[in-house]
DNA sequence: ATAATTCCCGTGTCCGCACACGAAAATAAA
DNA sequence: TTTATTTTCGTGTGCGGACACGGGAATTAT
């Protein structure tokens, strides 16, 4: 592990090879005008030295600029994409002395209309790379057709579309995140406990990711028969109308008496917590996920039991530098990213947060 | 936030502020030589442009070469610090390039002595900040004073001893640690259960850290009034003799007959592991802390229940990052870190590994 | 054989900054 | 005033590499 790499520079790589510093260049940037000789020459060169270019250096003279664009849904403050905005602007300050230009348009990610229109203009405005929250499927496939007509390499982020030619991915194993939901809560209730399972209406298309969840939440059950010793009572809520819901628990508080936990899939567990609350239900168990502002109120009153988070800025950042190490650095990278599952209670939110805001 | 500073460079300053490029230079090293008039100029043509340097051009142009020395315990494959010395690897190596070189020295953590003498062995070799693993307090206080004398900068890594000038601190809290432990296994056991607590004897001193770890445990087991409910059977290991070892729980066991959990608060959960095994005991709650690799092992196995885990190799890696920020870069740092406390179940290990692996 | 292409590669400039060197200006000592 | 000393400041060079430029050799077309 004792290399010193560093002190080899092109101009020695030359002398070693027998050819110019310019020859040397061609060669580290894979461009075809050098005879088979020389390429072969200081190939062999590069590989005894265990040469590494100074990648500082590299960007400093590199007169090349990079325009990344990033697709991703409008939020308001405190909502899950506001994290995964801040770490696209993290890695903009980060990578903006290599010459990388970092741009972020927003779509509705409840009006599909919004997202064709805006990948059109990102289209017509020739990025050299494009990350996408491919919310939309179908809308989405047929952007990256595009983009890959134009040669323009993109990846994904929160979720992905399989068998496309996506640089990278970086999100969470949604059923498996469901499945540990299911763990956490039923490895500690007792037989014949009931459980509330939420699930909200979404306008037009249901989320998969929170699909996902409710797959792998079932799954867990199933693996370990639980089937006759748990309860599952679903309900439905309207994305729009708290009372509404509100009057829909009250409900199913009033008929079921054995009620030990509720659980939603979304993001937006504080809604619940809000519910619970009014009713005077606060020792219900109650798991969710995502640090909203909200949610980690809760978390830290106690309302909220367990929320398992997904490092939804570094889902961005690591998004950011690793098409920066294929188009930049040239390096290897992985294509497929899940994120860790991070398991938040009361007594270690703190430090989490704090950690996270220092990074 | 759509700041271009870095189109502005030190030539466009100098000519702003009516000076020379060096006098400008001399401005931004802080260096003595400047007239009370230049200084005032430049600095405020710097304030009004916003300006940022080029950090890598920065570390490119100069000549200054800084030496960081590592002083922490050696290491078996698979145990605790060797996931510290990968930290510090991997920050040696994106460092390099800013003319940063981290030299390691291992100390025998059994051994006061072996510290002393490799901590003389340091400040002969007059380096530019150390980074320690203070395991012996008073030994490592004399260092610190020696090291204040050299005024070479240090930090502290895993513990701390506070009311010390160190540049930084990375490590968990362990009291709260400690305190997590308990919600976890306890919040999950019925009434009347009886949980087996395993201390192991130490050569030498006791861990500081296991022993607040203890602390926070106990502390929660007040706090909520368990005591009545749950019986606590305390035992004690000897590091080096794992048949007797066995044997003491075996006597445990067959002495007590509601047994649900069993806890100990260094990191090698995995030879309890072992024993519970060989007893058949394997459905008791077993909860540990660090990801050894045996730990993990026995997770996914699902021999143990949880991992509480602290991220080591983050912890020397933004050590060695935040030595270059206060010595090179200039920039501000926080002294006291806090880590996460990641909380891992054989559901949620997984992800874990792999992206730390990539990162 | 001559012209037109394509392929190969050495040179020079620049990127943004640090730092050594020494000149010039200011001040103090003689 | 002259000389010695200190303070202030401008210039030049180099860090490691990217890329444009263009001259010459090799290949192909005519």
């Amino acid at each position: 592990m004792a290399e010193n790499n560093h002190k080899i520079r092109i101009k020695d790589i030359a002398v070693l090879a027998g050819v110019s510093e310019g020859t040397v260049d061609r060669v580290l940037h894979n461009r075809g005008d050098v005879s088979d000789k020389s390429r072969e020459a200081v190939t062999k060169v590069l590989e005894e030295m265990n040469y590494s270019p100074n990648l500082l250096a590299r960007s400093l003279a590199s007169k090349k600029n990079y325009r990344f664009i990033c697709l991703f849904p409008s939020f308001q403050p405190g909502e899950y994409w506001e994290s995964v905005d801040k770490g696209f602007n993290q890695a903009a300050q980060e990578f903006l002395h290599h010459n990388v230009h970092i741009e972020k348009k927003y779509f509705n990610q409840f009006d599909s209309q919004s997202f064709v229109t805006i990948s059109e203009s990102v289209l017509n405005s020739e990025p050299d790379a494009v990350f996408i929250a491919p919310i939309f499927r179908n809308e989405t496939i047929s952007f990256i057709n595009d983009l890959n007509n134009l040669s323009i390499p993109y990846s994904f982020i929160d979720s992905m579309i399989e068998n496309t030619d996506f640089n990278t991915y970086y999100g969470q194993n949604s059923f498996q995140s469901g499945y540990l939901a299911a763990k956490i809560l039923l490895s500690s209730l007792s037989d014949g406990s009931q459980i509330v399972v939420i699930r909200t209406k979404r306008k037009g298309s249901v989320s998969n990711q929170t699909l996902s969840r409710s797959n792998g939440f079932n799954r867990f059950i199933q693996e370990n028969h639980l089937e006759n010793k748990i309860n599952i009572i679903s309900a439905e809520f309207n994305n729009n109308d708290e009372a509404g819901n509100l009057e829909i628990l009250k409900q199913i508080f009033s008929q079921n008496h054995n009620i030990m936990a509720v659980i939603t899939f979304n993001s937006k567990i504080y809604r619940l917590a809000a519910h619970l609350e009014a009713l005077q239900k606060t020792n219900v168990r109650l798991i969710g996920y995502d640090l909203l502002e909200e949610n980690v109120k809760c978390l830290k009153q106690g309302i909220i039991n367990c929320l398992i988070a997904q490092r939804p800025d570094k889902q961005a950042y690591f998004t950011v530098r690793d098409m920066c190490r294929k188009l930049i650095f040239r390096q290897e990278i992985n294509r497929v990213n899940y994120m860790p599952m991070d398991i938040l209670m009361k007594e270690n939110i703190e430090d989490y947060i704090q950690f996270n805001e220092n990074i």
